[in-house]
DNA sequence: TCTGGGGTCCTAGGACCC
DNA sequence: TCTGGGGTCCTAGGACCC
């Protein structure tokens, strides 16, 4: 038995455990850049807003409705998560954090001794009691039921906030009206593919012949099926396994054609790429950087130029980094043009500790490593960016725009809320 | 005026090897 | 006129996830 914990409206749960006044108010968050709306409570649900769609499209609903909008606040979210996360994991053995929101539990060989509804319902109330934040749970034979059986929460056991697919027979019945857009590994496209083909429901899809899946949707679909047939193809991944591939990017506040501003957006991304690097332990192989102009500025000239630098040794040195983004830039930069955002790939990435020499290049390793953990651990103490380089500049003309962000309540000593007892 | 930022996996096709 | 039978590796593109 697998379970799925997710937290309901995180974000927007989050905005409203320091503000509770806010409890019955509808909200959204807004994604970087105050774009568009990627969380919202179940009041703003109910008015009809779609996720994702752009701000802007729904000022009008904003005003009539009087629905709070917050900027995106990854470092409460993120704190929060932590605390939900460590909850809930002490009250299983094996368990992968899937998302900031969701985490399997690997109920294996405790159907036997609990009662799993029981077991759940008081996961969920000690979560409520200490953090706030309000979750559902979904039970069954494998993740991908799991998922479902979570998804079925918010339709049929709001209540008890849980449900538990126990064997087939409960699977099949609940996902006989599942619509098969709704399951995990199904999109958009296989949606309509599916559909044409007359797999409507989940049940219909579960009942598929195994030739037609494998060919139409991969093996990835195959799995997904057997899934549903409640033999578990998919693994719990207890430890996130280190990436491939490391991308920083934003866009900028407002739109940019100076180079030297550009630089100074291009190298603070490549430094925090750096630090995502040393982090898991990994140097690259390879960089690459990318502009974009805006578009859906049809009015406007487009420009989307990316270059790859290969470095001569593989690295996760700052300014190793830096510098061959820098230059990487200044291949592709063309005035006259207003960019909207930027960013930096690391590929070909290796272990650290299994450096490929080259018998032609100088190795400063030792030395670098020495620098960059100096500075990692002050960054550390001190906060964000505290020591940084020169060419990161001080102004930050190309800063995100973030005109309604709340406090970091749990990270920050000069935001964190006071209590007046003399008042109370 | 205003439209996010990360990731993973699979497949087909081309280039190459003997 | 007729032109084999294995492989590997890489990349681009397309699907998916949050």
């Amino acid at each position: 038995m697998y379970a799925l914990a997710d937290c309901n409206n995180f974000y927007a749960s989050c905005e409203r455990v320091f503000q509770p006044h806010l409890e019955k108010v509808p909200i959204v968050v807004l994604s970087n850049n105050d774009g568009c709306v990627v969380a919202r409570s179940h009041e703003v649900k109910d008015l009809g807003v779609k996720m994702g769609v752009p701000i802007f499209m729904i000022k009008d609903l904003v005003k009539q409705h009087g629905i709070k909008v917050f900027s995106s606040n990854y470092v409460l979210y993120g704190d929060i998560s932590s605390r939900v996360m460590s909850t809930i994991s002490s009250y299983v053995q094996n368990y992968e954090v899937y998302s900031i929101d969701e985490v399997f539990l690997d109920f294996t060989g405790f159907d036997t001794n609990f009662n799993l509804v029981d077991y759940c319902k008081e996961i969920r109330y000690v979560v409520r009691r200490n953090t706030r934040i309000p979750i559902s749970i979904g039970i069954a034979p494998t993740k991908t039921l799991a998922k479902a059986a979570n998804k079925l929460v918010k339709k049929r056991f709001k209540d008890t906030g849980v449900c538990y697919l126990k064997d087939q027979d409960d699977v099949k019945e609940m996902l006989r009206d599942f619509d098969v857009g709704d399951l995990w590994g199904v999109g958009r496209q296989y949606e309509a593919l599916l559909k044409k083909h007359g797999f409507e429901t989940a049940l219909k899809l579960m009942n598929a012949p195994d030739e037609w899946i494998r060919k139409n949707l991969s093996v990835v679909g195959l799995r997904l099926v057997n899934e549903l047939r409640g033999v578990p193809c998919i693994d719990l991944d207890e430890v996130p396994a280190k990436k491939k591939g490391i991308c920083v990017s934003r866009s900028f506040g407002n739109m940019i054609s100076d180079l030297s501003i550009l630089e100074e957006s291009l190298s603070t991304h490549a430094n925090r790429a750096s630090e995502k690097l040393r982090e898991q332990g990994s140097n690259c192989g390879s960089i690459s950087v990318f502009l974009h102009t805006n578009r859906f500025r049809s009015d406007l000239p487009q420009y989307f130029p990316s270059k790859e630098i290969e470095l001569p040794l593989a690295t996760n040195d700052a300014s190793n980094i830096i510098s061959a983004a820098q230059k990487a830039l200044e291949l592709i930069y063309k005035p006259g043009y207003n960019y909207k955002k930027c960013g930096i790939f690391l590929n070909d990435i290796t272990p650290a500790d299994d450096l490929q020499l080259n018998l032609f290049v100088q190795d400063d390793t030792d030395k670098k490593n020495k620098l960059n953990k100096s500075v990692d651990s002050l960054n550390k103490k001190y906060g964000k960016d505290s020591l940084k380089y020169a060419i990161q500049g001080t102004k930050k003309e190309w800063k995100l725009r973030q005109e309604n962000l709340s406090l970091s309540y749990t990270t920050r000593l000069s935001d964190v809320p006071c209590v007046d007892l003399n008042k109370s």
